[in-house]
RNA sequence: GGCGGGGUAGCUCAGUGGUUAGAGCAAUCGCUUCAUAAGCGAUGGGUCGCCGGUUCAAACCCGGCCCCCGCUACCA
C-alpha cells in the first residue's frame, strides 16, 4: 500500500546529424539531476531519452557518408549514448524512432486520431524550392526576395495534397488549460509567450504529412504519404513507455511529470503535443520545462562559427562530476549560460577543489594524524550546529547572538530550488550555507592548534565539521554523484549511501559507533578528490 | 509593429519603499600553515540605463525616453 510514487520524465530527442555538443548535453544533465533527486526522494523514476531519426536530413547525411540510413542511425545512437554514459546520465530507455516498434505504435496513435476525426485530407499550398525539395515559409519567401536562401533560385508556388491535423479544434481548451495550470509550462516567461501566442494569433490546422519520401513512417490510412517528422518525434514520449503494445506500462507512467526541452521547441510541446494527445483521447503532460541555451565565450555555438564544443573533450580535462557541476552551477537552467575554458577552471578550482575538496582533505588528515582515524567517544553524541556567518538562511539574529546553521531551512531551500529546476541557485545555497561556514568554523576553532591544549574540544570541532561533509554530500548527490559518494563513504555514517534522502541531511542525529575515517589513505592522507586544474 | 522579460561593482547575479545598496569570482593587502600553494580576514571598486513625478523616505511605486533579449506557426 505504501507504493512508491512514480516519476516519468523525458528529454527532447535529438537529430543524429552530428555528435552531441555541450548544448544538447546541458539539457541531459539538467534532466539527470532531477531524475537522481527524485530517486533519492523515493520516486520510482522512468527517464526516457532518444534520437529523432525519421527526417530526410538524416537520410541525406547517411547518403553523404555512403551508409545505409538505418546503419547510420544505429551507429549514431551508439555514439550519443556513449556521451550520455560518460556524463553519468541515468536514463532508463533510449528510443530510436527509426526502429520498427516505435513505428508500429506511432501508426496506432495516428490511426486513432484519424478515427476520431481530427485528421483530414486537404491540400497545402506554399512556396516550394525544387532544389531543397521542400516548402519554405512565407517568412523565408519575404526575407529573401522570393528566392531560396540555399539555392538562390526563385521559389515557386506549388500546391500538393496532404493531411491536416485539426489543431484549431483545441484552441479554446488549450488556452484554458494554459491559464488554469501555471505549472504546465515553465519557466513563467515561456508560459506567457505560449498564452500570448494563442491570444494574438489563434491556432491553425497543421500539415502533418509529406508526399513522395522514402525514409519515414507511412500513414496507416494512406501509404502514399509519410508522417511529417515532428509528429512522430513527439510520440516517442508515449511509445517509449508502451503506448500501443504495453497498456499497463503506459497507464502506469502517463501522463509525464515533465518533458525537458530546449526553448526553441516550446510551442511544439505546449500547443501541438497536448492537442495531439487530446485528439487521441489521452491526457496532456503535467509539465513542459523549457531550458536555456549555452553559448561559448559569449557567442552562439554553431558549425559556421567553428566553436562547437564536444562534452567528451571537456570531461577529458577534468571528470564527469566537474563537468556536471560547471554547467549546473554556472548556467541557470531556465535561462541561458556561457561556457568558457577559463571560467570552467575558475569554478572548478574555487568551489570544488578549494572549498569542498580541500575541506574534506583537511578533515580527514586531522582525524587521521591526531586521533588515529577514530573520534573515540563520539558514539551516541549528537553533532552541534555551527555558526552560519556567511549565510542568509536560518532564523534571523534578533538579539545580536551568533546565528547557527539551521539545517531544516537550508534543506527546504535547496529542495524547492531543485524541484523548480533552479539548479544553479541550489548549488550556490549549499556552498554558501554549508561549505563556506564550515571552513570559517574550522578557522575560528583551529582544531590543529586546539588539539595540543584540549584534545577533547578539538575532537568535537572535527566531529561537527565532518557532519557538514555528510550534509553537503547528500545535498549535492544529484549533481556530483561520484564525488558525493566518495566523500560520504569515507566515513562510517550509519545510513547506506544508496538510501540517503534529503531528510537525512536535515538531521544532526547521533550515530551508534564512534565516527571514523574509512577512506583509503596514502601516507595518512586522502587522494585529492578534485585535483586543481589549469 | 504587437506581446513579454531585462538594464545594480571588471564579470555572473541577489535585492520590490526605510539604517552608510549586497554575495560569489577577479584585483590588492594582511593573518594562518591542519589541508589540493588550499583556508580566514580586510581593502578598493557602483550617477542601482536616462529624465521627471509620488513620498518624510525609491534600485524598488507612477509617467516618458534610450538600449538589450525572447515570442510573433510548419527551421523536429
Amino acid at each position: 500500500m505504501a507504493e512508491k510514487p512514480r516519476w516519468f520524465q523525458t528529454t527532447a530527442i535529438d537529430y543524429p546529424n552530428s555528435r552531441p555538443h555541450i548544448g544538447t548535453a546541458f539539457e541531459k544533465v539538467g534532466a539527470d539531476v532531477q531524475a537522481r533527486y527524485r530517486r533519492m526522494e523515493g520516486y520510482e523514476v522512468f527517464f526516457l531519452m532518444g534520437n529523432d531519426e525519421n527526417t530526410l536530413k538524416v537520410a541525406d547525411r547517411a547518403k553523404e557518408l555512403g551508409e545505409e540510413p538505418q546503419a547510420y542511425c544505429d551507429r549514431m545512437a551508439g555514439e550519443f549514448q556513449q556521451v550520455w554514459q560518460a556524463l553519468d546520465i541515468s536514463y532508463d530507455v533510449f528510443i530510436q524512432t527509426s526502429h520498427e516498434r516505435h513505428k508500429q505504435c506511432c501508426r496506432k496513435f495516428i490511426q486513432k486520431v484519424y478515427d476520431n476525426g481530427y485528421i483530414t485530407k486537404g491540400s497545402y499550398e506554399g512556396w516550394y524550392c525544387p532544389g531543397c525539395e521542400e516548402f519554405k515559409s512565407d517568412k523565408v519567401h519575404a526575407d529573401n526576395a522570393g528566392q531560396c536562401p540555399n539555392h538562390k533560385r526563385p521559389l515557386v508556388r506549388r500546391s500538393e495534397p496532404c493531411y491536416y491535423f485539426k489543431l484549431s479544434a483545441f484552441q479554446d481548451r488549450l488556452l484554458k488549460h494554459l491559464k488554469e495550470n501555471p505549472e504546465f509550462v515553465q519557466p513563467e516567461s515561456r508560459r506567457n509567450e505560449m498564452i500570448g501566442f494563442i491570444e494574438a494569433e489563434g491556432l491553425q490546422d497543421l500539415n502533418i504529412s509529406r508526399a513522395g519520401e522514402e525514409w519515414g513512417i507511412r500513414m496507416p490510412f494512406d501509404p502514399a504519404f509519410t508522417i511529417y517528422v515532428w509528429f512522430d518525434a513527439l510520440l516517442t514520449y508515449i511509445t517509449g513507455i508502451g503506448y500501443g503494445d504495453d497498456e499497463a506500462l503506459f497507464r502506469k507512467n502517463w501522463p509525464a511529470d515533465v518533458h525537458f526541452i530546449g526553448k526553441d521547441i516550446t510551442r511544439f510541446h505546449t500547443h501541438i503535443w497536448p492537442a495531439m494527445l487530446w485528439a487521441a483521447g489521452e491526457e496532456a503532460p503535467r509539465q513542459v520545462f523549457s531550458h536555456g541555451f549555452v553559448t561559448v565565450d559569449g557567442s552562439k555555438m554553431g558549425k559556421s562559427m567553428g566553436n562547437v564544443k564536444d562534452p567528451l573533450e571537456i570531461i577529458g580535462k577534468s571528470n564527469s562530476d566537474a563537468y556536471r557541476y560547471y554547467f549546473m552551477r554556472e548556467c541557470p537552467f531556465p535561462s541561458d549560460g556561457d561556457y568558457s575554458g577559463q571560467r570552467y577552471e575558475e569554478v572548478y578550482n574555487t568551489e570544488l577543489a578549494n572549498n569542498f575538496g580541500n575541506l574534506f582533505s583537511r578533515c580527514v588528515t586531522l582525524i587521521t594524524k591526531n586521533y588515529g582515524g577514530v573520534l573515540g567517544g563520539t558514539a551516541g553524541r549528537s553533532p552541534e550546529a555551527m555558526p552560519a556567518e556567511s549565510t542568509a538562511a536560518g532564523p534571523a539574529a534578533s538579539d545580536g547572538q551568533v546565528r547557527l546553521i539551521h539545517l531544516p531551512s537550508v534543506i527546504n531551500d535547496v529542495r524547492s530550488l531543485l524541484e523548480g529546476c533552479q539548479y544553479n541557485r541550489a548549488i550556490i545555497s549549499v556552498v554558501a550555507n554549508i561549505l563556506t561556514p564550515t571552513n570559517q568554523y574550522m578557522e575560528a576553532n583551529a582544531p590543529w592548534k586546539l588539539v595540543k591544549t584540549d584534545p577533547g574540544a578539538a575532537k568535537r570541532v572535527l566531529f561537527n565539521a565532518v557532519q557538514s561533509l555528510r550534509v553537503a554530500s547528500i545535498l549535492l548527490k544529484p549533481f556530483i554523484p561520484r564525488s558525493a559518494e566518495a566523500i560520504y563513504t569515507s566515513f562510517n555514517f550509519p545510513k547506506p549511501w544508496a538510501e540517503v534522502r534529503y531528510a537525512d541531511a536535515a538531521e544532526l542525529a547521533a550515530q551508534p559507533d564512534d565516527l571514523r575515517v574509512t577512506a583509503e589513505l596514502v601516507d595518512g592522507k586522502v587522494k585529492p578528490l578534485f585535483p586543481r586544474i589549469g
